[in-house]
DNA sequence: GCGCACTTCGCACGACCGTGCTAAATTGCA
DNA sequence: TGCAATTTAGCACGGTCGTGCGAAGTGCGC
């Protein structure tokens, strides 16, 4: 099971990529090792013996997709000045993220596989969504800090809003495929900020026109 | 598979309570006949006679959704006024049912099941969602003919985050499980309603208060 | 080049799935 | 009460699932 070796570390991450490709599409729920070892070209026991377990897997996709969202939305955002700007490129980083194939979000869509229900992955699930949060607080504590945001705020409905704007454009895009979805949720975010927002707007468009 | 007899259909409906609860717990996806067999001392035959295939079960047990649905939150709703008390009403009851074990949403969760694929089931689900948002935009219309709405409003723009609204309290209440998701939800949705409303904003709880 | 550690495969297992088919149980009717 | 229609059970089928175990394959160090 241990990886011990270069190869068997490419087949591992192999898997998990695929496997973190089929659960944005169908769910980290419905993974399964069969379809895995089929789309590579695998043994279904040569899959099972390099992830330990079905459960291991669906953890290490979750810790990939982690990685990948905070490389993604995250990490670039980071470039910009604490505060408002910084706050502002995350939310067009995620919003842009949800179009395109790649765009389904575990933090999203898992939370409706997992809601009513009380097992390992809901907690990991749970956990990877509460630090999702945590920077999003703590990028708003600091624009209250340089005076960017009002201080009297209330960051956890904000939170909730922002959070839910997100969840809300999983739906309007992957589900009902409205075509101006992200134009919809970056006038959103622009009105959910405005009566706090003690410095100018960002641009209209939630992505640079070209 | 035909019902013809009173007992047949009595037998009908127990398999597509069972299953409607079992769908919002687990989703309609992961409805098992064995299951809902099993669940009501029955043979996995003896459901699948009565109800033809999992697909049309699938389907009665959206059927069945769809109903309580318009039965719960808009039914009640038509008592009051046309126009925004009617919306209020309507808000109000869909976020009341939110909470408690039956308050799951097809239409909600469902969404999310479905999303990335293409067959019958998600235009069934599609067609329901789209039936609940058409009265919404014809109560926010009624709403504009009396006067009370600003006739500017843009109601896609509107529907968006209102539906969005809903989407992002079950999640907070199934998954996150927020104690105050309720109260959070209600504050969004003054927030949403105040620059359109042409009349007083209803009280401050979503639910009457003891 | 040989041996050894590691990786992958083949196969089996029990479980559950949806779906037919046929027989038994039950019901309603004359 | 007996007959016919209808509802339910029993069983089998092929399929997929996760998982275990031993054999085959593979690559690396000496």
């Amino acid at each position: 099971m241990e990886a011990k070796t270069a190869r068997s570390e490419l087949t591992q991450s192999a898997i998990v990529d695929v496997a973190l490709e089929m659960a944005r599409l169908d769910g980290l729920d419905s993974l399964s090792i069969g379809e895995v070892a089929k789309r590579l070209n695998l043994s279904k026991s040569g899959v099972f013996s390099r992830i330990g377990s079905r459960e291991a897997l669906q953890a290490a996709v979750l810790d990939a997709f982690e990685k990948i969202f905070q490389q993604e939305v995250i990490l670039p955002a980071l470039r910009e000045p604490r505060g408002l700007p910084r706050m502002d490129a995350m939310v067009r980083a995620w919003l842009a993220r949800v179009d395109g194939p790649h765009g389904n979000c575990l933090y999203v869509a898992g939370a409706f596989e997992y809601d009513d229900r009380d097992d390992v992955m809901r907690d990991r699930l749970l956990d990877g969504v509460r630090r999702w949060r945590g920077t999003l607080r703590r990028t708003l504590l600091q624009a209250q800090d340089a005076g960017q945001l009002r201080a009297d705020a209330d960051l956890d409905q904000l939170i909730f809003e922002l959070d839910g704007l997100f969840t809300a454009l999983v739906r309007e895009v992957r589900f009902l495929r409205t075509p101006d979805a992200l134009d919809r949720a970056w006038t959103s975010y622009g009105r959910l900020m405005a009566p706090v927002r003690l410095d100018p707007a960002p641009s209209a468009t939630p992505v640079p026109s070209p």
